[in-house]
DNA sequence: CTTCTGACA
DNA sequence: TGTCAGGA
């Protein structure tokens, strides 16, 4: 069968590591999570593990940045993109879609 | 690595 | 408002 663990989901990163990978500071990764723009694994006693879509979160937060959105705009862009991916697969499921 | 406070653009 | 910086 498929393979139950998606890299995507899991976590690889650190919090030094995923905030030079997507060019920000580790300080604005966890104000990024305090605001509940993204929310990941938290492993070992405290400590974060960014995953693959973790990292493309916050690449999509950088650039709804520079977009002129505001951290609160942008968790709520993230949330309606997270639902309309939902939405979508759900709708195009088992069926004879177009 | 974590959390908080302070100051700056 | 968001980011950077320091200290505990």
């Amino acid at each position: 069968m498929a393979p139950a663990a998606p890299d995507a989901e899991r976590g690889v990163y650190g919090i030094s590591v995923a905030a030079e990978l997507v060019g920000m500071g580790v300080q604005n990764l966890r104000l990024y999570e305090a605001r509940g723009l993204l929310e990941p694994v938290r492993t070992d006693g405290g400590t974060r593990r960014y995953s693959a879509n973790d990292l493309a979160r916050l690449r999509r937060i950088g650039d709804l940045l520079g977009a002129g959105l505001n951290l609160a705009g942008i968790g709520m862009v993230l949330d309606l993109e997270v639902e309309n991916a939902r939405l979508r697969a759900a709708k195009q499921g088992p069926r004879t879609s177009q």
